[in-house]
DNA sequence: CTGCCTGCAAACGATTTGCACCAGC
DNA sequence: GCTGGTGCAAATCGTTTGCAGGCAG
């Protein structure tokens, strides 16, 4: 089902490519199967390590320069970030994201309610709006538990400094 | 009644500041003072210069330190960004932003009926929500008028080259 | 065969870190 | 005076650019 779904995708990946005239090289192949296969969110880096087990000269400005194409004929979305490195989503259609305000881990979350939001009235900014997104903010599960164990064991220090 | 607005906003970073034991140095006076004064957005970078206009020795070392301890205990904002740089925000209540895909600026966007959405069922992600933005992306009016303009310029090429 | 694509190395911009000195409380 | 803040310089990280050779169409 993954398989079937990730050549679904690679095929219309193809037809892209075609229709923009971008040669399809086994780099690029390479870079779009590794984002395809991970929701995660990774970043150019990450997703360079990755390609690297299947193509291991590939170089890390390769990488960059595939990603910025791609974003660029819209088969992969650079998205909106809390950390330093830019990070891409195979997902191009609307969807929102959890966003860990404390490991910056970036969550998708799909739910159809959340896509009617009416653009509002933007006239008097001249702007023109083309997709919305939303960012939930706070604190995951992983993130949520750290703490608790941390301010257990502050709490601990804090009974015994007490003594 | 800007003056007004910044000085009760003063006040209350004062009021963090002892709250939080930081002392209140003459550089995150200067800081603080600068991001109340904009809503562009700024960089740590654009920052830095405006401050030096009052205090020409502060270091940029010294004003990144300054904007990562100010978004510590929430008196500023680190906003997610299309760039590579990151931009603070002195609103530190729930509003939204629109971005532009061309030129990357963002604009303040307060609408009353974008802050009361449900926040999703996110249990099964053991997800924590604090609060949520919207970006609304597209293209500013700038960029539009820009676009159009060079499209029109192609256009007359186009019909130069053809004869 | 031709032009875009790639790899390499070096440049670059944003941010962080180590360390000695200095200033708020 | 003590603690934490600051300035400087150098390191680091993510990303981009210039150039020579290589491969897809």
């Amino acid at each position: 089902m993954e398989s079937q779904f990730t050549s679904e995708r690679m095929v219309h990946f193809a037809q892209v490519c075609r229709e923009q005239k971008l040669p399809l090289t086994v780099q690029r192949r390479a870079v779009f199967e590794v984002i395809l296969g991970r929701d995660d969110h990774p970043t150019a880096d990450q997703i360079c390590d990755q390609v690297r087990r299947s193509q291991p000269n590939i170089s890390r400005t390769t990488v960059y320069r595939i990603l910025a194409t791609f974003v660029g004929v819209g088969v992969v979305a650079r998205i909106c970030h809390p950390g330093s490195a830019a990070r891409f989503d195979p997902k191009t259609y609307q969807h929102h994201h959890l966003v860990c305000l404390h490991c910056e881990k970036i969550v998708d979350f799909e739910d159809e309610r959340l896509n009617g939001i009416d653009s509002p009235d933007v006239r008097r900014h001249g702007f023109r709006i083309d997709d919305y997104h939303i960012h939930f903010r706070g604190i995951c599960a992983d993130c949520r538990a750290k703490r608790r164990a941390q301010a257990d064991s502050r709490a601990r220090a804090g009974r015994k400094a007490k003594r």
